[in-house]
Parts: C-alpha cells; sequence; structure tokens
DNA sequence: TGCAGCTCAATTGTATACAATATCGAATAC
DNA sequence: GTATTCGATATTGTATACAATTGAGCTGCA
C-alpha cells in the first residue's frame, strides 16, 4: 500500500474524484451557472491531466450539471424556466410516490438518520452557510429516495435534485424564506410512523411549495472566475 | 450530406456515432448481455482512437447500456431480476402519465408519425427481423414521450426502454407471442381521439403486458464475438 | 470612425505513448 | 494428477503530443 502526502493522490478513481468536487462546488452555488470550466484549469488545479478532467466534465453533462458545447468547452448548466418546471413537474410525478415507499420501509436506523440530516441542516443554516444548507436539504431527499429502496428512480430523483439545485440558484425569489426544515420534520414524523398516505401527500405539498417559491421569468446570469472557489476542496 | 468511402469519416462527432451504433446493435440485440467490449477492439472496427471509445462507452454506461469494471473493461450490462422489475416499476410510473399527456398534445402530424412506426414494425415482424422491430417497438414508446412535450422525463424514458431492451434479451419468455402491434395501434387511435383517460390506462395495461411476459428468474448468460456483428453498420 | 479580413494565441478534439493492473498459461512442488 | 506460484501478455488508466477550431485583436482601407 502506498501513502503519500500531498502527491500521486491516485490509489483509485481520480474522474469521479473531480467528477464529485465539482458537483459538491455546483451544489453549493460556489459556481454558479454559466460558469466555462476550462479542461487545462480544471487539471491544474486538481494535478489530473485533460484526459481525466475531460471524463469528469462528460460524466456531469450526462446528469445535466454541466452543458457541453463543441468546440467551446464545458459550461455550468443554465436551466431555462422551461427546463425548471419540468424538473418540478418531474419530481412532483416521482418523490410523493417515493415517499410513500419509504414509509413503508423505513427501519429505525433510517429514522435516524434522516434526523440526523435534519439536525445538521440546521447547523449550516445557524453557521450562515447556505450553499452547505441546500446541499444538505437536497441530499435529505436523496436519502429518502435510498429507503424506499429503488434504485432505477432513485437515480432519476438524484439528478432531479441536482438539477433543482441549479434551478434554485438562478431562479430563487430572495423574499422567501428557506425553511425547509420544518417540511422535513413532518415528513420524517410521517415516514416514521409508517403513514404512507400521509407521507405521500407532505412529500407532494413539500415540493409544490418549493415550486412556487420560484421566479419563473427568465433573465440574464453570466459566469465568474474560479480557481479559489475549487481550490478549498483540492486538499 | 456528406458520404465518404470509408476513410475521412469525422466530419462530426466521432464519440455519438460509436455509442450510437454501439446502442443500436444491442438494441437489435445483436450484441447479448455480458459480451466484452474491448477498447482496442472497438476502435479498430470504427477507425477511431480508444480515446473515442473510452468516451462512447462511459456515455452508454451512464445510461446503463454497459458495465464498466475498473481494471477490467466494459461489457454489455446484465440487469438482474430486480433490476428487470424496477425498470419496469418506472415504466408503470411514467408512461401512463405521459401517454395522457401526449393525447392532449397530439397533432395530426404526431398521429401520422406514430402509425408510421408501427408500418415499419410489421414490415421488420413480416420480414422476420425480430432485432429490428424490437427496435422499432420501443422507439415507439420514445416517440409518445416526445410527443407529450416533456424533455426531462422523457429522457428518463429513453433510459427505461433502453434498459427493457436488455431486460427483454435476458428474460423474455419465448412461448409469449410478441403481439405489440395491436396493443400500440389502439394506443395510437386513443391518442388520435384526444381521450386522455383511455390513453392513459391502455399505456398502463400495455407495460403490464409486457412485464408479465418477462420470465424473471434468475439464470446465467454469457458473452460471445463481436467484429461481424458490428462490421455490418461501420459503413 | 467603422468595418472587413487576417493572423495568432488559446482551447478543444483526437491520437499516441507510457504506466499500472489483470489475465492466462507454464513450470514447479506436492 | 492436482494445485500453486510466477512470469509473459494483453488490456485498461493516465498523461502527453499533435491537429483542428474558435475568437480576439490588429491592421488596413474605405
Amino acid at each position: 500500500m502506498q501513502a503519500e502526502p500531498t502527491s500521486t493522490p491516485k490509489p483509485q478513481n481520480a474522474t469521479q474524484k473531480v467528477a464529485d468536487a465539482l458537483a459538491l462546488a455546483i451544489h453549493e452555488h460556489r459556481l454558479m451557472p454559466g460558469t466555462k470550466l476550462g479542461e487545462d484549469e480544471i487539471g491544474e488545479i486538481y494535478n489530473v491531466s485533460r484526459t481525466v478532467v475531460r471524463a469528469a466534465l462528460q460524466s456531469l453533462a450526462h446528469v445535466q450539471l454541466v452543458e457541453i458545447q463543441r468546440n467551446k468547452g464545458a459550461f455550468v448548466a443554465s436551466p431555462t424556466t422551461r427546463e425548471a418546471r419540468e424538473v418540478f413537474e418531474a419530481r412532483i410525478l416521482l418523490e410523493p410516490r417515493t415517499a410513500r415507499s419509504a414509509a413503508s420501509r423505513a427501519t429505525p436506523r433510517d429514522i435516524e438518520i434522516l434526523n440526523d440530516h435534519i439536525a445538521q441542516e440546521h447547523l449550516a443554516l445557524d453557521a450562515g452557510d447556505n450553499g452547505r444548507a441546500l446541499n444538505l436539504s437536497g441530499r435529505f431527499h436523496i436519502e429518502i429516495a435510498r429507503i424506499a429502496d429503488q434504485d432505477t428512480i432513485s437515480q432519476f430523483i438524484e439528478t432531479l435534485i441536482a438539477r433543482s439545485s441549479l434551478v434554485i440558484a438562478l431562479y430563487w425569489r430572495r423574499e422567501s424564506a428557506l425553511c425547509e426544515s420544518h417540511a422535513h420534520h413532518a415528513l420524517v414524523q410521517s415516514i416514521a410512523d409508517g403513514d404512507e398516505q400521509n407521507a405521500e401527500e407532505l412529500m407532494h405539498s413539500h415540493i409544490v411549495d418549493l415550486n412556487s417559491a420560484l421566479d419563473l421569468r427568465d433573465r440574464p446570469v453570466q459566469a465568474q472566475n474560479l480557481r479559489e472557489l475549487l481550490q478549498a476542496t483540492d486538499q
């Protein structure tokens, strides 16, 4: 086994690491929609070759977190209002049913995990780290899908959550408070009780609420730099 | 339109072409689940470098048509019975609603296209080309999703159809006839009539029928060679 | 001033070279 | 004869080199 300080950090999958780091940065809104993601630049930041960066970018393009334009490069995706509406329509179609399923299968351990998530959300919010709070909030939904034990649908939901993060970055109405914790808490309660009907309804109204906190009228967006935004997670 | 003999076949996206060719071969059951997809081998067949092949394979891996094992290579995916069940559960969740939406939006031109699809299916079946018939049958469902005009959900359905093709390759019961044409025809009729309720119900029962024609008990599967199976589509 | 055309630097697309890992068979020990 | 170890070979993972395309800035001319 080889252990190195900061060089040769490639015992396992390098591509996945870069993809995860970029995805996290996007989810936490450190990289805003429209930002150019140059291959050389990212490669230099993470000390990998363009080969690896390209694979990571293509992977992210598949889940529509980034958009690749031929001969132009990769950019953090900027969902249109239409795409934004579609994402939430799909979520309304999939997630309530999934919450019902989760309510019928959740173990005490699962409930524990969910409550832990909520606690972390609170912590992040209190610390003023909205990016992290948002990311955790998304992972809460993913966790419910995992509990429902339907890998295929879970994957769909995962990409929808990811895209939701972009939608929120673009269209969130400042005036509406992000008081998801309360809705999440009620959801966990119904799941813990095994109340399928209630879980399904709560999830439905929760997503409707999220959607109605968006301002889905088009407006311009532009990029920004990125080195120091990513440097932090290099370690 | 550009037509080249066999050289310089790279005016546009090479990766996409390779991915499409492989996907088609899988959908038409010329490549069976478990088949090893060596990078050099495929690159030689299509006259592209491993770089391009790798990108294509990763793209297919994302929609779970192929499975990539680190340091082992890429293989045509072999869905387990569990995955098979999940795929059809997801289809039952998504497609009926989509058919309803299609019924409410379809234009005369759309109906024309759908009927054309069915006609082609008949042709392929009469010609004994089951692979092509199966592929067309899948594309029929994709076409309905397109008519519904929900890109996000359409994409999900597209991957589900693709995986269904693998499931059918593995678990289809020989004794049950593939008489999809009839169900498809009835569906088109209800969509043409704008009968949303009927379209939704027909799609539901159609997928249930498909599912019940599967024998979802595990059994072994193995690979086969591939050069001449792919050579045909090289052109 | 404004615009057309051009050159050149920067960036992406593709191919090749090198490194790491797995696969398969032969030789050896039991 | 069987099993096991070791090594040669083949295949994948990653880096680098080369080709093609883009876009910006410059020049020159109307």
